[in-house]
RNA sequence: GUCCCGUUCGUCUAGCCAGGUCAGGACACCGGGUUUUCAUCCCGGCAACAGGGGUUCGAAUCCCCUACGGGACGCCA
């Protein structure tokens, strides 16, 4: 199982003298010669991510291209950190976008298991050979000391790195820490002198200076090896021979590079693609813009108008055709016409598009099964009813009384947001509000409930008071069907970009947080309602 | 701060690799037309090669510098 570590006799070349002319000849060599494998690797911590959508759709469709086939990895090496749950969303929201994998958790494959907590004996395998090769060393420095030499370097200006402080300890002093059952990571060892010249598909040559990387930790103290380490284990072991992720990549590229070449394999081609954008042009985030997968569905855009358009991201197929499906990319896929500079995640063009599929490509009556599949079925309109019901009088007040349920936001003016209370204090609650339902596990009736009497109890309000702005957020009016079923119906994603429009309402009407004030409020928080989360 | 990557209309982009068209299309916006309203649809308009230097008969395109933007610098991925 285990013989992929050994290495064929041809990548002996890799030990030795390694060239950056050499390691580009290989790079090109492979770019020629390998069946195409391409991989999406994310990780199970949090909600899906059009960012994984977006990296998925490309690695896809050039694997398609290439008649080869994409795989799909789940990096959970985090223990903390991980959930099934995510991963579990994230499937779901991938298949529900209409991408698809050859291999992976769910579907098995040659080259499994798939899930990286399940590869832990590779991992581990090769670290050993690293340490035995003298490429790694065991490091018993403390968090503490590490974030003293850290603050230290910062404060003169030097690049964060570690100092190599454990780089001298003796065999002896090594096995006697041990012995004591000191707790330690393993490193691997970084060249001192010199650059690492790598290339990448769409930039060329990509040189960076060896002193710029860290000993980067490739086994943490719980024994679980880091990304570094094992995405370059399950790469090989996977053979995958296209590595396309996004361009945050570029500066730990060196380490990887620098793995394969100790361990003795041949190393993927590299190709890093530019990241989607907030509107300030900032790396797409939850902050600004709404990042979850799920918004997209439970706001109403239809998966194939959504992968079109992350397809126009940063990519036109030759003839500028602006609608297109999946078969269409991937048959025309050319990576070198990836544009870099990162592309502004534009709902407005997004609607827009799905405008169109509405219009041109499916028919009104798939349009209203769609509607249906949605929320217009039974099932959603049961859990409604359940809340509408004491308030009918007749059958027509049920649309309007649920009405918010059905929309991406509902409308209403800023100052019925505020009403008689400081709008500086609306702002404040929402804020708070908004980081405590961060801590939220399940997003459920009773946890939100939860959520509001703590809030209530801390701001010594009545909780009637505390939710007035919250009725106008969630659903547009002071009157309305339960808060917290109705946010529970929403879900987190709609419900959060709720929060922030009304956020948004009060800083453009003049009363929102200061960077001073948010930054205040969030230390009064901590120490008030504990460590934020997310 | 250090290093890396990037830079064409407000936004997504074509053109760049193989220098030579009024720098093209789309979204948004503005104006007009069709439509009982609105939307759709059609027509028109606005609007960009970041700046500077070089190479060249000729530069958005090739080279260098500067500026700006982004990313990375975790026992996260």
């Amino acid at each position: 199982m285990l013989g992929f570590l050994q290495g064929k006799s041809n990548d002996r070349r890799f030990c030795s003298s390694f060239s950056p002319e050499k390691l580009i000849r290989l790079c090109y060599s492979r770019i020629m010669s390998t069946a195409v494998r391409t991989r999406i690797a994310p990780s199970p911590t949090g909600a899906p991510h059009v960012g994984t959508a977006y990296m998925a759709l490309f690695n896809l469709a050039f694997a398609r291209k290439h008649g080869g086939k994409m795989i799909l990895r789940i990096e959970d090496t985090d223990q903390a950190r991980s959930t099934k749950n995510s991963e579990d969303a994230i499937l779901d929201a991938l298949k529900w976008l209409g991408l698809e994998w050859d291999e992976g958790p769910d579907c098995g494959g040659e080259y499994g298991p798939y899930r990286q907590s399940e590869r832990l004996e590779m991992h581990q395998a090769a670290v050993q050979r690293l340490l035995e090769l003298g490429h790694a060393y065991r490091c018993f420095c403390t968090p503490e000391r590490l974030d003293a030499l850290r603050k230290e370097q910062i404060a003169n200006k030097e690049t964060p790195r570690y100092d190599g402080h454990c780089l001298s300890l003796s065999q002896e002093q090594i096995q006697e820490k041990m012995d004591r059952g000191e707790p330690y990571v393993i490193r691997m060892k970084v060249p001192a002198e010199g650059e690492c010249v790598f290339l990448d598909e769409l930039r060329g040559e990509v040189r960076i200076d060896w002193k710029q990387i860290d000993h980067q930790i490739i086994q943490k103290s719980d024994g679980f090896p880091t990304y570094h380490l094992a995405n370059v284990v399950d790469d090989h072991a996977m053979q995958i021979s296209h590595v396309i992720r996004g361009e945050e990549w570029i500066s730990s590229t060196p380490k990887h590079v620098l793995l394969y070449q100790q361990l003795g394999w041949e190393p993927p081609v590299f190709a890093h693609l530019p990241l989607l954008r907030n509107p300030d042009k900032s790396k797409l985030s939850k902050r600004k813009n709404p990042t979850g997968i799920y918004y997209y569905r439970d706001a109403g855009f239809l998966p194939e108008a959504m992968l079109n358009y992350l397809g126009m991201m940063g990519y036109t197929l030759p003839d500028q055709r602006e609608v297109f499906s999946l078969t269409e990319l991937a048959e025309s896929f050319e990576i070198k016409r990836m544009s870099l500079g990162g592309p502004i995640f534009d709902i407005a063009k997004l609607k827009w598009l799905n405008g169109r599929y509405f219009r041109e490509q499916i028919s009104p009556d798939e349009v209203v099964d769609r509607l249906m599949n949605w929320k217009a079925n039974k099932e959603h309109f049961s859990k409604i009813m359940g809340l509408a019901l004491p308030r009918l009088e007749t059958l027509s007040d049920f649309f309007p009384l649920s009405g918010h349920l059905f929309q991406e936001s509902p409308e209403y003016k800023t100052e019925d947001l505020i009403g008689k209370s400081e709008a500086a204090e609306v702002s404040r609650l929402l804020k708070i509000a908004e980081w405590e339902l961060e801590k939220i596990k399940h997003w459920d009736r009773e946890q939100l409930a939860s959520v509001f009497q703590n809030m209530a109890e801390m701001e010594e309000m009545k909780l009637k008071d505390l939710l007035r702005p919250f009725f106008f957020a969630i659903s547009g009016s002071a009157v309305s069907l339960p808060l917290f079923d109705g946010m529970a119906l929403l879900g987190p994603d709609l419900s959060r970009v709720r929060l922030r429009i009304a956020l948004n309402k009060l800083s453009e009407a003049g009363s929102g947080l200061s960077k001073k004030g948010l930054k205040s409020l969030e230390k009064e928080y901590r120490s008030a309602y504990g460590k934020r989360i997310g």
